[in-house]
DNA sequence: GTCTATAGTGGGATAGAC
DNA sequence: GTCTATCCCACTATAGAC
């Protein structure tokens, strides 16, 4: 029924991941799509609309894919960081959509924003270590995303002492203090 | 000579700093100082060369504070996190145009980008904590700037765990290990 | 579901006179 | 250093026919 919608949503997510923001236009997505341009608000009332369906797909995505990572993991919070390096390397223009500026809350999927934050609050093992994980971990990606760092070995490095620094205390650790 | 570019700048940056980037246009900067558009084209070659005078501005003020804020401090780290969130706060889109897209390095006075890092290196004591604590810092006032976190007490709990995972070991500490 | 036609807005930038 | 006049571009969005 409204196939064509998702089929529209899937165009201008694929139009945002390889020309970046300027490249999302209600023309160009039309062209995309071999149609023009005022079809497109048959499907969608305006272009907020098309940006908020990106964002909650890459939620959804982003939700699954951690989710997955650390289901099992040995170190979840290792698993977490790779696979979310791994969402933000290949979609860095859709991740900059859903992290860059306010987070339309209300128009969001109930419980979808907790959902994704959840396998991080697994993996730390406590609300306030969580928050400072992410942190860490949406600084780094977004610095290395915008080639704030030198290409040293010391990235690599200072991801290991956040993993370090944010870990869940394991119970041999916690034996010990 | 120059004294109108300057100007013409820091009209520029109080419009960025009032409006968000959506305000910084060559047409309400001309209204802003009572004149005409194209008479900025006297002063700056094109808007990108505008943006970058901010940027440029921008880390010449928080290279000041850092310095200043490292300063004596007994707790350099803390006090450079302070100087960092205070500058945030009070320019957040002059931080946002320094820090979201690519860096016009070679554009930038020589120097200038390792000035600007160097109180957090000497704060952390290495370069690799310093980046760790780095991306841990910009991830957090990135965080808090688009409002991603509850207003509860865990954020100031955040803050508070990455200073004690990032502070440079005193001698006391060292000498526990 | 798609089209044509078009409105309306706003932006960056240049030429050339004063 | 400032002006007027103007160009050219791109975008979102609507009305109404097919």
């Amino acid at each position: 029924m409204t196939s064509r919608r998702i089929e529209i949503v899937r165009a201008a997510r694929e139009l945002l991941e390889h020309g970046g923001p300027a490249a999302l236009t209600m023309r160009g997505l039309a062209d995309q799509l071999q149609i023009k341009a005022p079809s497109l608000y048959k499907h969608l009332p305006d272009k907020g609309a098309l940006e908020l369906a990106i964002v909650v797909d890459g939620f959804e995505q982003a939700a699954l894919a951690f989710e997955d990572a650390v289901l099992d993991a040995e170190d979840p919070l290792a698993a977490f960081v790779s696979a979310y390096r791994v969402f933000v390397a290949d979609h860095p223009h859709v991740y900059r959509l859903m992290t860059e500026g306010p987070l339309p809350r209300d128009d969001l999927p109930p419980g979808l924003e907790e959902r994704t934050a959840a396998p991080l609050v697994q993996a730390t093992g406590d609300p306030a270590r969580a928050r400072a994980a992410f942190g860490f971990i949406h600084g780094m990606v977004s610095l290395e995303m915008n080639g704030r760092f030198p290409n040293d070995g010391n990235t690599e490095a200072a991801w290991a002492r956040g993993l370090e620094a944010f870990r869940a205390p394991s119970v041999a650790t916690e034996l010990l203090t």
